[in-house]
DNA sequence: AAGATTAATATGTAGATACATAATAATGTC
DNA sequence: GACATTATTATGTATCTACATATTAATCTT
């Protein structure tokens, strides 16, 4: 009998994607005006604005200032996917995390850690190769460098103990951060490490961060065989 | 003399992003009421409270009520992909985009197909097989399954013109999205299509979609050697 | 002192209002 | 008719107000 609360916009969003999930408006339709629908849902312009933004941001509409709002032609699969630091990771999975220091040098940047970077001339950075273990068995080996020049103090840090990882992100917030996946193909490193034979199919992550326009660090992750990455959309 | 302008959410989310990575505001600290930097910023809490959502929503920090804002301890990477329509994402690259489709064929389910669903026993489905070129080149193989209970009129679409892939983001909203990746060697059909050898490391991204609880596709795109995905932090 | 009740507090949300901004449509000028 | 100017319109943003909600702190019972 009475009414029941008032509609927030998460309820306004949830029935505006159901009209465009059953088709009630379709692919390029032209929505009503913000206004009609807040009188229609008897709610404020506020809260069917709140709605649009994240249908917008979902990549379910497009707006635009005068034109209105449209129902996108071509949705794209938008996804995001968090990437935690590995022990978190592995011990997420139940299993045990362990770390183990490869090495641990200071060498001239090749072209292809410059390209990452987006750096013109080789610069000495410092190069650190780590295993991640889940319940003893392999799971990650990465292969980072470091800019010390705008990271000197990594160099005092113990990355016996805690893997060069955990102490960046601990360390140094980062502003900007590419990520890239591809797969490759076992062979020498990647392959005794990770105890598997030359030639296996192996998963590549790739991060490398900046804070404004300073490097910090870039690493490529390749993890043992079997692994999946998960996104939810 | 004038004072500039208001400030915007924006500017209060940069401005407090800063101070993070700037470690006046270190990890795990407790960050002022919304109130106070308000009144600090000389702009209405809503503001800030806008932006604070934005900042919670990247990762960075973590509300509670009563509890206040904290800097996150373990910031995880978030990112985000689009995954266009093949064409589409072949034509940005200024490639000519081509399509052929390999086979169409009902068949029974296998288990892995099942589990993708997240279905117990086998069905019916139509299984599509198809190649996507750029310039001429194998770009991505796909084998995918489509649910006809639900999508019967796929059955009717000219698979030969158009792709699977675009007549069902054209016509197949879906509400639900599981995206996965990882790495497989080529092996069979995948190596022939791709016209690589048996045993390159290929890149994965299987795809399953739902409307409601209904299963609407699940794909297995395997990308040409070389292939890689970006994402944006 | 242990447990239940109540108050205090910071964030979360909705609404009303006012104005800003971008894009389109309408109009006027030559 | 081509081009510049001016309205119009729908979304974007900021503020104030009022109340909701979750969580902690304080208080009262027994």
């Amino acid at each position: 009998m009475n009414e029941p609360t008032r509609l927030s916009w998460t309820d306004v969003r949830d029935k505006i994607r159901a009209r465009i999930l059953s088709r009630t408006y379709g692919p390029g339709d032209k929505l009503p005006r913000d206004e009609d629908i807040a009188q229609e849902f008897g709610c404020a312009r506020t809260t069917v604005h709140r709605a649009m933004q994240d249908l917008s941001q979902i990549g379910l509409v497009e707006r635009k200032r005068k034109g209105g709002t449209h129902v996108r032609l071509d949705p794209v699969t938008r996804a995001t996917f968090d990437i935690p630091i590995t022990r978190r990771e592995v011990e997420q999975r139940g299993s045990k995390y362990d770390y183990q220091l490869i090495s641990r040098e200071m060498e001239q940047t090749p072209l292809p850690v410059m390209a990452r970077f987006g750096i013109q001339r080789p610069v000495e950075m410092l190069r650190i190769k780590a295993l991640h273990l889940a319940d003893n068995c392999p799971y990650i080996f990465e292969d980072r460098w470091v800019d010390t020049r705008s990271n000197a103090d990594i160099l005092d840090a113990d990355l016996i103990r805690e893997s060069a990882n955990e102490w960046l992100v601990r360390n140094k917030p980062y502003s900007r951060v590419d990520v890239r996946f591809y797969a490759m193909n076992a062979e020498g490193e990647s392959a005794e490490y990770l105890s598997t034979r030359e030639g296996t199919a192996l998963f590549v992550i790739e991060r490398t961060t900046w804070i404004g326009d300073d490097p910090i660090t870039t690493v490529q992750a390749v993890a043992a065989p079997g692994y999946q990455l998960l996104a939810q959309g």
